[in-house]
DNA sequence: TGGGATGTGAAGACGATGTAAACGAGCCTT
DNA sequence: AAGGCTCGTTTACATCGTCTTCACATCCCA
């Protein structure tokens, strides 16, 4: 568990800091406020967060930073606050608005709260198959292997494929992709996921040939769905009394 | 969005619900507890819950709902409450807890806050396809199926089936669909709507020819509705290749 | 029967994707 | 510390599919 805090009231940060350390959760502590993609890049599972010292630039700090790292749990803690500002914080991407003061085991309970909430549904994705026609993707090694043989995947390669495989024959969009993989929000015109997935194939196919592993799909993103390529493999192939025009039928589902 | 409520308080649940009305929430009120299966039954998003009239069995059935209905968003509403409570209801599964009385404002928020949070990660999971008729609408592939086979839809294709779908039966207007699908308003004169739906009537007709999905509302605009042809063509005719535009004579039978 | 609405097909503009290469940061070896 | 490596990112260009638009045919309603 990541915790990033970003207050700068001495006595509740230290209190909350030695609790959280009994807990065996790492701490990083602010006391002004970073660029919100930073959050993104520490992977960070939660973030709290006293608005009251951001100062007239507030909201939009809490919406930039909810936008950025979606997958990061928003606590805000203020001293008094009115029933709209809460409103409006809750409604703007936190999570959960705790008054201080306020017992740091209650705080602690409701940042494991929204980091729960987030992991529970996210965890589904994780679990990969491990095998997939001829593929065998371990997650023990960060490995996939194509009939035995490594694929000499890199770390991000692999993340890549373990995401897709994970949630086989589903088509996830670039952005979902970036997201889950690097962390953060995807900047436009980024074509890294494609860049990725071109390399994917590349060693995919040199490792089992004879399959498709990621398809296509425009306008949208990828999905991972093991596919026999039926493409003409047999080359030298005579055509000797052979029935060649087996073309003809895709033109009855085309166009 | 729906929401079930569990409690008594009649002033704080009237309240509240009154509201959670006027956002266009579906809200399912109960003034004693029913089995937890219940509420995954329900299809409900979230539950609002005041332990205090559960009685003594209070933790046992808050850990009941939160492990059988694992996607519902729980939030606890209590009077008062000590931290060693708050932090105990929150560790056993809720989302979030409250403390009467409170704004019905707030306690919106917070209950959209922790359902956001919850569709976020697992929105394409969960998706169930639509089927109608021969066709199957799948979300997670940003495809229609017919029979099985995949009828090829754009991107665009998709979403203007998906639209007219999801409210089978109902009419809806050239303007309402580019509105839904394209995202702003749509020009005096432009004709993509109609295109759209011709290639979906063809993609969906090749894969799927013994029905009609897409009807024609002359000066009105479309409507889905899977229907039988009757038409169904009793000709000994071989097809020898591609069938002319024998398509004439269903658009007698329109309506 | 006429005029507007809708069906149909084709072609070009545009954006998305495939592909390759260059760049730079970090790491290990020497 | 310099050099060579790997890896991730970025850029540029080629290619391809899709969307829009237009023209014309056909249909519906007044």
């Amino acid at each position: 568990m990541q915790l990033a805090i970003l207050d700068t009231d001495s006595g509740f940060v230290q209190v909350l800091i030695n609790r959280a350390d009994s807990l065996g959760w790492q701490c990083r502590r602010f006391e002004a406020p970073p660029p919100a993609e930073e959050f993104a890049a520490m992977r960070v599972n939660a973030l709290v967060v006293d608005l009251a010292l951001l100062g007239p630039g507030a909201w939009d700090y809490l919406q930039d930073v909810a936008t950025v790292a979606p997958g990061l749990g928003i606590v805000v803690a203020t001293g008094r606050s009115s029933v709209a500002q809460r409103v409006r914080g809750l409604r703007m991407g936190a999570d959960d608005w705790i008054t201080k003061p306020c017992h740091p085991e209650e705080a602690l309970a409701r940042v494991e709260a929204v980091v729960r909430r987030r992991k529970q549904a996210s965890s589904r994705i994780d679990q990969a198959p491990v095998v997939a026609a001829e593929l065998e993707i371990r997650a023990d090694q960060f490995q996939a292997f194509a009939s035995g043989r490594s694929c000499d995947l890199t770390r991000r390669e692999f993340e890549v494929l373990q995401l897709l495989a994970g949630v086989e024959g589903k088509v996830l969009q670039r952005e979902e992709i970036y997201q889950q993989v690097w962390g953060y929000s995807m900047a436009h015109g980024d074509r890294s996921v494609d860049v990725f997935v071109r390399k994917l194939r590349q060693k995919l196919e040199s490792g089992s040939p004879r399959w498709r592993y990621i398809h296509t799909h425009f306008g949208v993103g990828y999905r991972f769905d093991p596919e026999l390529r039926e493409d003409a493999a047999p080359i030298e192939v005579s055509d000797a009394g052979t029935a060649p025009p087996a073309t003809v039928d895709p033109a009855a589902l085309l166009r």
